[in-house]
DNA sequence: TTGTACGCGTTATCAC
DNA sequence: GTGATAACGCGTACAA
């Protein structure tokens, strides 16, 4: 492989300005700075460990010629690329979105990078992510839920690698896990209805097998109105990506068939705006004669009219412990701790 | 470096089962298939080069080992890391959120991955983020916007990286360019309000210093009210992060302290959403006494009460533009053209 | 405190 | 069609 030769060759031969391309090594600045390329590298990543006056040379130098180390030389060199990647189901989420976010930020401030993947809520295109983060050698991995493929079972069990499972619980948790009750969110969901009175209730969200943590909340919403004596919450299910334009005709058809239904509780908070919407269309009085719980807490909940009643998950947090966790494995400093429950809460507004 | 040969050595001390944890490399791959590590490489990468045979023998013995290539060491050796660092501002707003997953789509397609960082509309942020991205040696950078720090853009002078600005127009590009034109859409806003006979305008937005976009759409709508003969818009800056709170309170000062207000442009949806739900909260009605036009065309734009007109920028469609416009550089197949505008539209709904 | 020598896992070259 | 060899740029023993 010549490329090397070849580009110093016509650097050699060119003016060789101050601001030329990228080809500035360990070992430029290493000459520029009268030291060898050992005392550079330790100068950046050492400093304490060298001496004044050299340190100061060798900055200058860097400072001079722009040098920025090659992480990926870097990598290889120690076995460890500095990537940590995560997957979510989707960005189109805000509360995916702040998961990330709380995620990047803490990472980004121990000099990691975010690599990050979206699943499509399709296990098989997960295994397809996790196969190509672990060619990259990131030093972990973070996944959304706790349901997944055989394969990427498989491939994280050859590739020891350490997994953080967020946004559900599970008493197996592949590695580590930072989440909350899924089934104990549909089954609060339920015991506010019940609180209320109302006595017919509805769910909106994928289906099981499509999504399981919304599974679960349905779930749990089934639990509590069996524990309430009531008959069994009829589900419905948009599948087509959560789309509002979806959602506010599942609800439609809801209504319509079933026009005794007082309570209904959505999969998240898009939905629950469709929904809010859909009533309007049909002149039904929320919350008087249907009360709509969303899930989420996004942004708009506050804003809507009636103000969305909603499930708030503390998403940036999930995110940011997350992270905590992870570093705490990554730096081998304090013990990570393996299982953490975030919780989540029901924000009353107006819808419900 | 003896940690590769510890390695060995305990697993050649080991059982040594089927399942062991991740050191299989090329040359373990070669010598369970009884060929060289040059060939397993081509077998990999140029299945064509190999003879039906060998490919065969290489393709049992990966996945017999679950070998997977280390994409660091292929990237030392290439050159290349097969990875396109994208900066948006947040991925808190779902446009963008459509930008990002525009472009990890086509670049996945293509066996690249993506490196997200959000700057929080801070330019020395994404200086930082340069900076990191460089030293990963990323193929290609994407920008959201076209004002950037000096010191990205004399990191990026120095490291010679194809770039794509995203999300606006500029005569003078960094390198290609992606986006539409936000003093455009702000003319058009005008327009739009000046067509319905609406005599006095404001805007809801950030501040120009801090984003530099909401500014021109601000400038552009200034440019329509002179041209209809109109007195210039009251502008109204919410900087604390576009929380729909801050917007609501923002748009509820603007509207005591003008009452005669009859039109008012938002700089995102979110702001748009709080600013009906305060005109609600005075009982202005809406779009009789005030028309309120929103930017983004978010997923609940259609499903508030009043339905939203907005502004739909094509924000999955610019990451895949953007994308396709990087791969034609990287790849070198088709020349890459420089610069495209993917306009924008005005969604008439309820609200304006 | 600083330098020498070699290895990290992969690929390009060129000969066979 | 296939293999030996030498890089790619950096970090770590170990010696000085």
């Amino acid at each position: 492989m010549s490329r090397r030769t070849a580009a110093s060759q016509a650097n050699a031969g060119a003016p060789a300005g101050p601001s030329r391309s990228t080809p500035v090594r360990l070992v430029d600045v290493a000459r520029l700075a009268g030291v060898s390329t050992m005392t550079v590298s330790r100068a950046m990543r050492h400093p304490e460990q060298v001496a004044d006056s050299t340190l100061r040379a060798v900055q200058g130098a860097v400072a001079q010629l722009g040098y920025l180390p090659d992480s990926a030389a870097s990598a290889l060199a120690t076995g460890r690329s500095r990537i940590v990647a995560a997957i979510v189901p989707t960005l189109m989420n805000s509360v995916y979105a702040s998961t990330v976010h709380g995620l990047a930020s803490i990472l980004r401030g121990a000099g990691y990078e975010l690599m990050l993947g979206d699943s499509s809520y399709d296990p098989s295109t997960e295994a397809a992510l996790v196969r190509s983060f672990l060619g990259r050698r990131v030093d972990a991995l973070v996944l959304t839920g706790v349901e997944h493929d055989s394969q990427t079972r498989a491939l994280l069990a050859r590739h020891e690698v350490p997994v953080v499972e967020i946004w559900d619980l599970t008493t197996q948790p592949i590695d580590m896990l930072v989440g909350f009750s899924n089934v104990g969110a549909g089954v609060e969901a339920g015991r506010y209805f019940a609180a209320q009175g109302r006595r017919r209730w509805a769910f909106l969200g994928t289906s099981p097998q499509r999504e399981g943590r919304s599974g679960k909340r349905l779930r749990g919403l089934r639990e509590a109105a069996r524990a309430a004596g009531l008959a069994a919450p009829v589900p419905a299910f948009v599948d087509d990506g959560m789309s509002p334009a979806a959602g506010r005709d599942a609800v439609l058809r809801l209504l319509d068939s079933h026009p005794q239904i007082d309570a209904l509780f959505c999969a998240n908070d898009a939905l629950a705006t469709a929904a809010l919407r859909a009533a309007a269309d049909r002149a039904i009085p929320v919350p008087t004669a249907l009360s709509v719980l969303g899930f989420g807490d996004f942004d708009i909940a506050a804003h809507t009219s009636p103000a969305l009643t909603t499930v708030r998950i503390p998403g940036r947090e999930i995110g940011e412990r997350a992270a905590c966790a992870l570093l705490a494995r990554l730096e081998g400093t304090d013990p990570a701790l393996g299982r953490v429950d975030v919780g989540f809460e029901i924000v009353g507004r107006e819808s419900a």
